[in-house]
RNA sequence: GCCGCUAUCGUCCAGGGGACUAGGACGCCGCCCUCUCAUGGCGGAAACCCGGGUUCGAAUCCCGGUAGCGGUACCA
């Protein structure tokens, strides 16, 4: 088995091109057959090296390999050029100055009983001669079989007047040279599949990779956003990029785009890539669009999170924020986060200092707040060591001599030494901070007002 | 408009003629645990798009409608 990735690279690659990417790349695996990646890069306005780039960074970062390419589509036109004139020369392709509103024209007359036939003229861009008789079925792994009766279809344009080829063009002449066997993509390249096969057929019928085989299909579900329309840069977090930045990580964003459009069969949600590889099928791939639910994806990478050995979760919280020294931090706050994101906003003050959350202090910093932090002082200044244990007890024995409830003590203390009310453990967070930065930032916050 | 694809809880995925009182996960609601936030445990609400047909029997097969989406570029 042969596949192949074949993002165009006119902008960032969009999560529904990662799950593309993730499929094909699944399939090989599974298979032990090979990906290629190929840059369809036929689009001279939009493609850039940069978001050439951009997508080769994306498929790194989720730890996707391929075993042939990058292959540049662009790099390929001598090849395309011929086959080209093969088809002109067997009058399989025609040059037409027909334009999209003589075409348009033609259809306001004609409507679906005939598709548009171009007459052969000297110079123009080259239309693909579609036979009038005649249906095109492409055998879909996932759908089936669709048949689309060549009246509906107009003559396809497949090289520009310069020459250059077009997508449709190109892809068929790529897919086969290259021996694809499978070509899995979105759905929204069924409705050009006919127009591929048929070039397919044309380019094989004057000779070209004859003896190649034809690749079967598979037309995998489009990915919506949250409001069921298509995928867009609206939707937040769209490209692969956003979902990094935002502190997702990787293998968490491959089990939750493995889920979209496919399921292991046995409700099994949690899957370690391996497990995917193992499990994944076209057969039991959906037919149906899904919504990209970055709700359910934040749940998946929080349990990714915990999951990972603390000194692992250190080391990208580390990468993630540009800090160092920040284990035993990341001890205390790993089951209380979601995403690598998470982290500073629990965390950071432990380590910046307080931050400032007026409505914590009017809480919890009154005279009753005030007097018991004034207790937790002394007894802090006591203890015998300063470990978590330590740390709770001395609390423990201010709780008791207050008469007072636990939170009572320990919300003053947590807006105290964090400035808010949301923090890791408040014995660990004080254990951390050590004795005497814990007395400081008390003293601190007693001396405020 | 035309061509095509799709249709099960709010969302994702199961179930593909009788095992369905339709299952799991996220989310939501309630309870428990609890120093905040989380985590964890227990429980709950929540769906077969509509109409015909086939069949002893339809969520499941067929047809139609409707809706959503895609394509209809000298974009990919």
């Amino acid at each position: 088995m042969r596949v192949r990735f074949a993002p165009s690279p006119t902008g960032a690659l969009h999560i529904g091109g990662a799950r593309t990417a993730l499929f094909n790349w699944l399939l090989a695996r599974h298979e032990g057959g090979e990906l290629v990646l190929r840059i369809e890069d036929t689009d001279r306005e939009r493609s850039t090296p940069e978001n050439v780039e951009q997508i080769l960074d994306a498929l790194r970062w989720l730890d996707l390999d391929w075993d042939e390419g990058p292959i540049l589509q662009t790099a390929r036109s001598q090849r395309h050029g011929e086959a080209l004139q093969a088809l002109l020369e067997a009058g399989r392709a025609y040059h037409s100055n027909a334009t999209a509103e003589d075409v348009k024209a033609y259809k306001a007359i004609h409507g679906a009983d005939r598709g548009f036939r171009g007459e052969p003229q000297a110079e123009g861009a080259v239309r693909l001669r579609v036979p009038d008789d005649g249906a095109t079925v492409v055998h879909d792994v996932i759908r089936g079989e669709t048949r689309f009766e060549h009246v509906h279809l107009d003559d396809p344009v497949i090289a520009r007047g310069d020459g250059s080829v077009l997508y449709n063009f190109a892809v068929a002449i790529d897919d086969l040279d290259a021996g694809i066997t499978h070509v899995v993509r979105g759905e929204d390249h069924l409705s050009n599949t006919p127009k591929q096969v048929l070039v397919l057929e044309a380019v094989r019928a004057v000779g070209f990779g004859a003896d190649a085989p034809l690749p079967e299909y598979a037309h995998l579900p489009l990915l919506h956003g949250p409001d069921g329309k298509k995928l867009s840069k609206r939707h937040g977090a769209a490209s692969v990029q956003e979902l990094r930045d935002a502190g997702y990580l990787p293998e968490a964003v491959r089990n939750y785009l493995a889920l979209l459009g496919w399921g292991a069969g046995d409700d099994a949600t949690v899957l370690s890539t391996q497990e995917l590889i193992d499990r994944f099928t076209l057969e039991r791939v959906s037919r149906n669009p899904a919504r990209f639910d970055e709700v359910k994806l934040k749940w998946l990478n929080g349990v990714y999170i915990r999951s990972l050995p603390t000194d692992e979760l250190t080391r990208r919280i580390e990468a993630f924020t540009g800090r160092e020294g920040l284990e035993r931090a990341v001890r205390i706050s790993q089951e209380k986060i979601h995403t690598l994101a998470d982290f500073w906003p629990l965390a950071g003050s432990l380590f910046d200092g307080p931050t400032d959350d007026p409505k914590a202090r009017e809480r919890w910093l009154g005279e009753e707040g005030r007097a018991a932090l004034l207790d937790v002082a002394a007894a802090l200044e006591q203890t015998r060591g300063f470990d978590e244990a330590s740390v709770e007890e001395a609390l423990g024995t201010v709780i008791e001599r207050r008469g007072a409830k636990p939170r009572e003590v320990y919300q003053p203390l947590r807006v105290a030494i964090t400035g808010g009310t949301i923090s890791p453990g408040i014995f660990e967070s004080v254990a951390l901070l050590g004795r005497e930065e814990t007395a400081r930032r008390i003293a601190r916050a007693l001396a405020r007002r």
